[in-house]
RNA sequence: GGUCCCAUCGACUAAUGGUUAGGUCAUCAGCCUUUCACGCUGGUAAUAGGGGUUCAAAUCCCCUUGGGAUCACCA
């Protein structure tokens, strides 16, 4: 059988870093069996849709590295694949529950529903739909409710729980084992026509020919439900894989209010998206243990839902924003200047060229957390300096200064090779002639060169700078601010 | 509260009956040094508790405790 998997986004808002763990796993589960990842749009509940999330999500999910082989885009054979065009089918399958009696019309208002409720809490029992008491099929009877249905009475379909155990094996945690009794006759089909998440959910599934169902745990609680539909219908249940949470640090549910949880904002923020999808890959599976660092490629090599872990893992930025780290590294210096590019140009930067970009990357990267910094950070790289730290300044200026400069200048002028060697010989020559320590004139330098005091070395820094522009920042200090 | 799920350092995790309980992040100390960083070396730090089973338990079973999810005409 090949595998088929989905994610099925509801388009409710941007996608959520949990949302992306889970279609991570979908994506990389399809791809280490050859089977193909599909992307549903589950947009069922017409009271919380918002405008453009489907193409926000795809989007999201595009820059993160995971495809869809079938999708609202890309189509598919077993389209459409978008929940609210596909109404007619929910209703031509749900007929056939109502025929089998495994599912029943129900008349009650809402304002009914609460009584009933109320009126169960009251008794202490749980407030679930009792289905005896209500204005239903089962309590009117068939011909009653065709009455009600000719009179364009507003109405839902309920599911018959069946009062037995139901029980399932999912894949991570083993058999689950659920009795009818503590299950709701679930809405399946809502009185605007539409199908609720259950009902969709598995006639989609089914429909698709999805092999694996692999969603977060918080569905485990509703799986009988859709086990007992799986039955209703008659149908060969998929496999089933209830991944752990992603946990606050205070080990509730991921939400915001605790930081950043949307992928947008990590993008925003500056991470790289191989290591938002290392990391988040790695939150609850684990392949080795003893290495931390994978491509997309390497994930899917070693990708397998059975060792993926049962417990919650705890979103911690900190190790992400080491690996962040890892990458900024690791990349080619000439990948990060493309990357850098649209920040350059949204600074005014636009002059320069990707090879003068890329080695200004390979002096800074160590320096900073993020690559959008490196503009701002190494600011002096981009323009000469206007602004001297004048602390600095005074840590190492001294009466002697300013004439050590200017025949450090003399010298540097005098040099044809411009390089970090030649220029450390050069300079090293100067200060021992005179007697002196490195020290007491590489940081005068620097804060000519720079204006700051952090930075890469000095001798790399002024070899990417090139010769004429050290002169003129030296020129331009020593007649404007010694 | 009912139902279900879960439980190894502060965090992510490894060890699927036999290890001085390992690695990574963070943290601490030291080293390196041309500022800031990087890096390097080392340290602190965990099997929630109690019963079993077994020659042997982090590992299997039970109970307790703790945490979480879920209980909609939301997904």
């Amino acid at each position: 059988m090949s595998v088929r998997v989905r994610f099925a986004p509801s388009p409710t808002g941007s996608l959520h870093i949990g949302g992306l763990r889970t279609a991570l796993y979908n994506y990389l589960f399809a791809k280490h069996n050859n089977g193909a990842c599909i992307l549903r749009i589950e947009d069922t509940d017409r009271t919380r849709l918002v405008a453009d999330a489907a193409e926000n999500l795809i989007s999201s999910l595009k820059w993160a590295g995971i495809e869809f082989d079938e999708s609202p885009v890309a189509g598919g054979e077993f389209g459409p694949y978008v929940q609210s065009e596909r109404l007619d089918i929910y209703k031509k399958y749900v007929q056939i529950l109502l025929e089998n009696r495994t599912a029943y019309y129900a008349f009650d208002t809402s304002e009914e529903i609460e009584a009933m409720r109320a009126r169960l809490k009251e008794a202490g029992a749980d407030p679930k739909y009792d289905r005896n008491s209500m204005r239903n099929q089962l309590t009117i009877g068939d011909e009653e409710t065709n009455k009600l249905l000719a009179l364009n009475t507003p109405y839902v379909i309920r599911l018959a729980v069946p009062d037995k155990e139901v029980k399932f094996t999912d894949i991570i945690r083993g058999e689950v084992i659920i009795h009818g009794r503590d299950i709701d006759d679930q809405v399946l089909l809502k009185s605007d026509g539409f199908p609720t998440y259950h009902l969709a959910n598995v006639l989609d599934d089914y429909l698709m020919k999805i092999s694996h169902v692999i969603r977060g745990e918080e569905w485990l609680p509703s799986t009988p439900k859709h086990v007992l539909l799986y039955e209703a219908f008659g149908w060969e249940m998929p496999q089933f894989a209830h991944l752990p949470l992603l946990l606050n640090p205070d080990k509730s549910k991921l939400s915001k209010r605790q930081g950043s949880v949307s992928v947008e904002e990590f993008i925003f923020e500056g991470y790289f998206r191989e290591a938002l999808v290392n990391f988040v890959a790695l939150l609850g599976w684990n392949p080795t243990a003893d290495r931390e660092i994978f491509s997309m490629q390497e994930l899917i090599d070693s990708f397998n839902l059975e060792k993926v872990n049962k417990g919650g893992a705890v979103f911690d930025k900190t190790k992400l924003e080491w690996m962040n780290f890892q990458y900024m590294k690791s990349i080619d210096e000439n990948e990060l200047a493309v990357r850098l590019m649209p920040t350059l140009e949204q600074k005014g930067y636009n002059y320069f060229d990707i090879t003068y970009i890329s080695k200004v990357i390979v002096l800074l990267r160590e320096r900073v957390k993020f690559l959008h910094e490196i503009p701002d950070f190494g600011s002096y790289m981009f323009s000469a300096p206007k602004e001297f730290d004048s602390d600095y300044k005074n840590k190492y200026w001294t009466d002697d200064t300013q004439v050590l400069l200017q025949g450090l200048l003399a010298e540097y002028k005098s040099m044809n090779e411009f390089s970090h060697d030649s220029i450390n010989e050069v300079t090293k020559k100067y200060v021992e002639d005179k007697g002196l320590k490195l020290k007491q004139i590489i940081h005068p330098v620097r804060l000519i060169i720079t204006g700051v005091s952090a930075g890469a070395g000095m001798f790399e820094t002024m070899e990417v700078l090139g010769k004429d522009e050290c002169i003129k920042r030296f020129e331009y200090f020593l007649e404007h601010h010694s």
